[in-house]
RNA sequence: GCCGAGGUGGCAGAAUGGUUAAUGCGACGGACUGCAGAUCCGUUUCUUGGGGGUUCGAUUCCCUCCCUCGGCUCCA
């Protein structure tokens, strides 16, 4: 939310977040369970408190778009619930050791901390710049090696895991039928459609590893099994279970993880705690496709994060990707899918804009509690019907397009009644403002302030001299009728970047991305 | 082969067993402007992959065929 904007009820207590410490019902929101396939009602284990995993990424190399899908995604889902007054603990992962970041170190001629760690600041940073905080504890895997250990350990104790020559570790999964529950897949078409070569180790094909014996060269620590390392699934759970619990209510992640990932998870921990189920409800947000590919390093369709927030208006690209059914693929064809969303992007946030605009010269003016015209009651009440139906569209499982549709439709109305007049009264305008403060806190639709699209520009401050010493020389070209150039002084402050409205009052100007 | 998702206007992309099938982008016309931009108003285009069925009525339910994409132990 912008600096000085009208101070949102929830964030004052007196909305519906001041309801959970009233202790008064929460509003109910519905969300599809992939393990019973329907959309069911979030019912906290013990509410107003909402545990919530989102599987993190194994950052061996720089993260990508597809990466940022999910992760903006399940932003909004935390963001979502603790506007409604849930008490939202965000858990994610890191999974900073494994086979990928051993190779790329080894490659690199360093170490696997220093390849996971300058990754995951990284992208850290991106996410920070796409708005995303709401995590509150990113859990790296090797911090949790103790644990880990005790719970393949007990695994092992309770006949579900079986060690092997090598100091191998695997889950025997014909010891847990409901193998495969999630993904619907049954054992046996599994094991005819297996790309992997058998270890003649395992009792049975589909037995996954819980803990790996170290090869020479690889990072190790001791374990009752000899130096090792963790296998890629129980870092989840053994962190899951430490921080939120044996149980909890909601775990995300990437479609693609269906299977085998999460479930390797329900059953290493519903056998390691004899509890179930594990989650709640899991939720899997759709994949990132380029031009109806999956994003694949052997496709070479792989877009760098990093690089599409240098080159395009971080607030555009999370729009972007909210822009879909969170369930569904979302398609990137490049830089065009960017700039149309960017117009788009620029028809949402220009109403903003402006009564962002006017509440900032009325508050400078330190004129916010004047009487100005106020608001048809009308108006009002459409402004809290449109904050209504984005709640609405987004507690029955986050339909995003639709919450988003009504803030098209809101910006339609805004714009109308700022062509009348613009000399609202502070409230009239906070009023006005409500549906944007919503989106903001909820969508994150306008992160760091950068509400129009664009790469970065140069700032205000910095032009503001030059700029209007020229806009003055092309009023006077244009008093004295010499348009010609005033079109040139306007197309020279154009390309350096700065946006040029005549308006009844007099020419406007804001560079370009701001 | 097995499991899953999907085929809607020029493009992106929603929705519902039943009034004119959203919204955005684009295009065209009008208002405004010296012009442009922004904004507003209006217009434009889909009968919802093919076929069959259920129904008073289906894009929405069922069957079938065609096609696309994803998962099947690296992957958000």
């Amino acid at each position: 939310m912008a600096e000085g904007l009208p101070t949102n009820d929830a964030a004052a207590g007196s909305g519906p977040a001041g309801a959970a410490q009233a202790g008064r019902k929460l509003r109910e929101v519905r969300i599809y369970d992939t393990l019973r396939e329907q959309v069911v009602p979030l019912r906290p284990l013990v509410p107003p408190r909402v545990g919530m995993f989102v599987c993190g990424l194994t950052p061996y190399k720089p993260s990508h778009i597809g990466h940022a899908r999910s992760f903006v995604f399940f932003d909004v889902v935390a963001r979502f619930l603790r506007y409604l007054g849930y008490r939202v603990f965000y858990l994610q992962n890191s999974t900073d050791i494994d086979d990928k970041i051993i190779r790329q170190a080894n490659e690199e001629g360093t170490d696997t901390f220093h390849v996971s760690e300058r990754n995951f600041q990284l992208y850290l940073r991106n996410m920070e710049a796409l708005g995303v905080r709401s995590v509150n504890l990113y859990a790296r895997c090797t911090d949790y090696v103790p644990e880990i250990i005790s719970q393949v350990r007990g695994l092992v104790d309770r006949g579900f895991g079986y060690a092997v020559e090598g100091g191998d570790v695997y889950f025997e999964v014909a010891r847990f039928p409901k193998f495969g529950a999630l993904s619907k897949q049954r054992l046996e078409a599994v094991q005819a459609g297996s790309r992997i070569e058998v270890d003649p180790r395992k009792r049975s094909p589909e037995d996954f590893a819980l803990w790996k014996g170290a090869k020479p060269g690889e990072p190790w620590w001791e374990s009752p099994w000899g130096q090792g390392r963790p296998g890629w699934h129980i870092e989840d759970t053994a962190i899951t279970v430490n921080v939120l619990g044996p149980r909890y209510d909601l775990h995300g992640g990437g479609a693609e993880l269906k299977f085998p990932h999460h479930e390797a998870e329900i059953a290493q921990a519903e056998s390691a705690t004899g509890l179930s189920p594990l989650a709640s409800i899991w939720m899997h947000a759709g994949l990132l496709n380029m031009r109806g590919e999956k994003m694949s390093k052997s496709l070479g369709n792989v877009i760098p994060l990093d690089e599409t927030l240098r080159q395009h208006n971080p607030a555009v690209l999370r729009y972007f990707l909210l822009s879909g059914l969170y369930r569904s693929p979302l398609d990137y064809v490049g830089a065009p899918s960017l700039e149309e969303a960017g117009r788009s992007f620029e028809t949402l946030a220009s109403p903003y804009r402006r009564l962002r605009q006017l509440w900032q010269d009325l508050s400078h003016a330190n004129d916010l509690a004047r009487k100005g015209p106020g608001l048809d009651g009308a108006v009002a009440e459409r402004a809290r019907a449109t904050e209504e139906r984005m709640v609405a569209a987004l507690a029955e499982d986050f339909q995003l397009r639709e919450a988003t549709r009504e803030l098209f439709n809101w910006g339609k109305e805004v714009n109308t009644l700022l062509g009348r007049t613009e000399h609202y009264s502070g409230d009239a305008l906070s009023v006005l403002l409500a549906p944007y403060q919503f989106a903001d806190e909820v969508l994150g639709f306008f992160p760091l302030d950068r509400t129009s699209a664009g790469p970065p520009a140069s700032s205000g401050a910095e032009l503001g001299p030059m700029v209007e010493i020229v806009l003055a020389a092309r009023q006077r070209a244009r008093s004295r009728g010499d348009f010609a150039e005033a079109d040139r002084l306007r197309d020279e402050l154009t390309a350096a970047g700065v946006v040029i409205e005549d308006t009844p009052k007099g020419p406007k100007w804001r560079p370009k991305g701001s």
